[in-house]
DNA sequence: TTTTGGGG
């Protein structure tokens, strides 16, 4: 044992530590940013955080910890909490001051609450029973626990240049993102672990890439399922009522046992560096190998700032409107009931009660039939009738509707009388014997899917009501249904 | 032993 080590340890400030470049140092510090480990390309793990002292609160001092094993790396709760360090190198590294850490040359950590007047136990001391904590120790750990809980310590949380709200997410470039994990799905298929998170804000519409294109001819079900397998509607009930929830998928990571640790649902995080794509019209964060997940703390100011603006769109009703869509809000339908609350789709899928009628703000994302001339069929659905029937009176519309908001797909059928209020009075009939309203019907679909002859199709905005209904009034639940009522094209 | 990764 050292000189050094039996007198116990000597402590640098991190402004005295920055200014020892070559050597190895001891100091404690408040974590102002933590990234949780991660496998590197060799053989060890890494743990990246920026700590902070009186001495050096701006922008703080990176710390890049090794170690071989998942259990070495430090496990930090919450930031704000307190760290000390043993035997870490002092570097440079871009100019910056940077200390390295590695369990293989007796780098070691004990992790501590922040919280003022918490005990002196750390909660995290991967060496074991042998770790000095003399009063001069406890002096430091309370002192730096008072400082850091009059001090904001997360003044680097949410200010990159990077940072995107969900609103703001595009394809193709690396950004930072804060949210919320509301939901961690094992796709035990895949071996993948998929989270998915929000931030109170809505995406953008996105468009359908050409690969996207159904194989089955429906793809209106296509667009239903991808949602569907995303996040089931039971999960989907805890969820808050309004903006997008995005899944967050792996790519190019590492196998199970060596990926990096995932947060849990209810955590606030701050994802770095990852990029999104658009799948069957949906947004998808991906997380690379390069990407980082930090962690943040519920009092954060920019959690806060999430926090206080959703509750804001919560209590509004221009608010609660998608995002995306024109203000003041147009819509090419109209309803009855303009006095009814919006509500969005999540809202309707999760609604306690199995019927019961919503007005919303969607995008009709496809139909089916997708053939106007589908439209209609007999009315008693036999096949002994001839398909041909000239009857009027014995067709009836049928037309599924996939609707889209930024919270949720549904399916909602458009039947019989409130087809033809929908569609302006335009009777059901056998339509490959109706060219003129086939023609009528055709024109108002195509506005309604926003289909233009160039580029792919951009729905637009428009309000509809829809009614919940069940099948089987034993399983009123899993036999729910959606129609559309009350709503017709305008004019 | 001094990598690995290190705010792109």
């Amino acid at each position: 044992m050292s000189n050094r080590e039996r007198e116990g340890y000597n402590y640098a400030t991190l402004a005295e530590a920055v200014k020892l470049v070559g050597e190895t140092v001891h100091f404690y510090g408040v974590v102002a940013a933590y990234e949780q480990p991660k496998p590197t390309r060799g053989r060890d793990y890494l743990c990246t955080m920026t700590v902070i002292d009186t001495s050096y609160n701006s922008p703080g001092l990176r710390v890049l910890f090794f170690a071989p094993r998942l259990d070495q790396m430090p496990r930090v709760k919450d930031l704000g909490d307190v760290i000390r360090f043993h035997r870490l190198q002092m570097k440079t590294h871009s100019d910056a001051p940077q200390a390295n850490g590695n369990e293989r040359s007796r780098s070691s950590f004990v992790l501590f609450r922040g919280c003022e007047g918490d005990d002196y136990v750390p909660y995290q001391n991967p060496s074991g029973t042998s770790f000095t904590m003399e009063a001069s120790d406890r002096n430091i750990v309370g002192l730096l626990r008072t400082w850091a809980s009059s001090h904001s310590i997360d003044t680097l949380a949410g200010t990159s240049k990077y940072m995107k709200q969900i609103k703001d997410v595009a394809v193709d470039s690396y950004c930072d993102v804060c949210c919320k994990i509301l939901f961690v799905s094992e796709q035990s298929a895949e071996n993948k672990v998929i989270m998915h998170v929000w931030d109170g804000t809505d995406a953008s519409p996105a468009c359908l890439n050409p690969s996207d294109h159904s194989e089955n001819g429906d793809p209106g079900q296509d667009l239903w399922i991808a949602k569907q397998v995303a996040v089931p509607v039971d999960v989907m009930r805890g969820f808050p009522a309004l903006g997008t929830v995005l899944p967050l998928v792996p790519d190019g990571m590492p196998e199970n046992d060596s990926r990096p640790l995932l947060p849990v649902a209810g955590d606030w995080v701050k994802l770095r560096n990852i990029r999104f794509r658009v799948r069957k019209g949906l947004y998808e964060g991906v997380l690379y190998p390069c990407s980082k997940i930090g962690i943040l703390s519920p009092s954060t100011q920019t959690v806060q700032n999430c926090e206080r603006a959703y509750e804001e769109r919560l209590a509004s009703e221009a608010l609660r409107l998608p995002q995306w869509c024109p203000q003041p809000p147009q819509s090419m339908l109209v309803t009855g009931y303009d006095h009814v609350k919006l509500s969005a789709l999540r809202e309707v899928l999760t609604y306690p009660e199995v019927t019961y009628k919503f007005r919303c703000m969607v995008r009709v994302m496809a139909t089916w039939p997708s053939d106007v001339l589908d439209f209609c069929e007999p009315t008693d659905g036999s096949a002994a009738q001839p398909i041909d029937h000239p009857d009027q009176g014995d067709f009836v519309f049928v037309v599924r509707l996939t609707l889209e908001d930024p919270t949720a797909r549904l399916h909602a059928f458009l039947y019989g009388e409130d087809a033809v209020e929908f569609f302006g009075g335009c009777p059901a009939a056998n339509l490959r014997r109706q060219g003129d309203t086939v023609v009528v019907l055709k024109r108002k679909v195509d506005r309604l899917l926003g289909v233009s002859e160039h580029g792919p199709p951009n729905p637009p905005w428009v309000t509809c009501c829809l009614k919940s209904y069940y099948l089987d009034k034993a399983r009123p639940r899993e036999t729910r249904r959606y129609r559309v009522f009350g709503t017709r094209f305008a004019g």
